[in-house]
DNA sequence: CACCAGAGATACAATCTGTATGCATGCAAG
DNA sequence: CTTGCATGCATACAGATTGTATCTCTGGTG
């Protein structure tokens, strides 16, 4: 038994590998200019491996998408959680998000390669599951208190959700580090316009 | 000489065909689910004729987005004409642009496809010679009868088209009509803040 | 009319994606 | 423990796709 580890501790290692690496590769040359052969070269396997533990091409793209948003949602937690009250979480994860956004490779990834790599569909699923869904909870929370004046938590949660993902593309299209400033009195103002004490 | 038509007549056709049939392909399914081999089916040619008349696959998408932006631009100077101050032209201008921004060609293939097809240069140096320039003109223009209230009429042209292109891919997310009203009511709001009559 | 540049066809080289197949091994059942 | 098998991965290959090299034909021009 000189088997060192375990298929499920294999599979894990052979993932990791090439997620990081694919993300590298995405985040600086785009989807379309790396093909699968350059994500897994120097990890020490073939693309029989990522074929086997993919999809497809695509399928490794989504995989990233994926672990980006979870940082995403982990980061906005993380800040949220600095705050005592739903209403302070709303406003401070918001601005949380802002933040995150400016980080290059999730900008590169996200507002650039996505919209072309993957269909509205599975795009929209994605965001439902992890953006969205967050924001609702948040939104929920603040409405339960009896602080939020909004005819509906989904719809208003929706709303939300699309103007902080514009906002974030908008504050990432240039380097100016006012935008960022400018977006986030924008979405303190949009709250506080449905605050209610 | 049963030669019918000039190089020069040659040479246009066969550019037509290939662009009008692209443009269809890369707005109904995009830059990289069309291959140059369906770009040219049922055009009468071959693959041969298109490396002929274009530099390569994404020269003949930049050749289509190019167009487009003529288009736009055709629009909007056809909307402003209607009107007589240049105040007008320029409120109207921009409404114009978002206007033209809800058809679904324009949607896809300006705010969905480009950005990952056409790296960042290229595409600041088209929207610089078409979008940017026109807006420019008609802020110069508001300027030097005094009716802008700006410190710099480029640097001001450059925020409006950054908001312009911002806001109406924004109204092109979903289907919702309500969001055009918005963002018009929105342009119109920030153009009368800089009014000085 | 003779020549050349330009338009386009054909054939080919180089990639790249996805699949089929083979092999070795962890692992569970008996 | 050993037997059977599913799983992880490599290799080889088929199909498709981009870009280039080469050849032909013809419209324009002196």
């Amino acid at each position: 038994m000189e088997s060192k580890i375990s298929k499920a501790e294999q599979t894990a290692r052979t993932r990791r590998a090439i997620l990081d690496h694919a993300r590298k590769l995405f985040a600086t040359q785009g989807y379309a200019a790396k093909g699968t052969a350059e994500m897994i070269a120097g990890l020490g396997i073939t693309r029989g491996a990522l074929y086997h533990q993919f999809e497809n091409k695509q399928g490794v793209f989504r995989a990233v998408l994926e672990e980006i948003f979870i940082e995403i949602v982990q980061y906005i937690e993380a800040q949220a959680v600095e705050h005592e009250t739903p209403w302070a979480q709303l406003i401070q994860g918001s601005h949380a998000f802002l933040d995150i956004a400016q980080r290059e490779d999730i900008r590169r990834l996200v507002f650039t390669e996505t919209p072309a790599v993957l269909d509205a569909e599975t795009l929209t699923k994605l965001d439902h599951q992890y953006g969205y869904s967050l924001l609702l909870e948040a939104v929920q929370a603040v409405v339960e208190i009896g602080e939020l004046n909004v005819p509906d938590a989904e719809g208003f949660a929706m709303m939300l959700n699309e103007a902080l993902e514009h906002l974030a593309f908008w504050t990432t299209q240039t380097g100016d580090s006012e935008r960022l400033t400018t977006a986030k009195a924008l979405v303190e103002q949009l709250l506080m316009l449905h605050h209610k004490t």
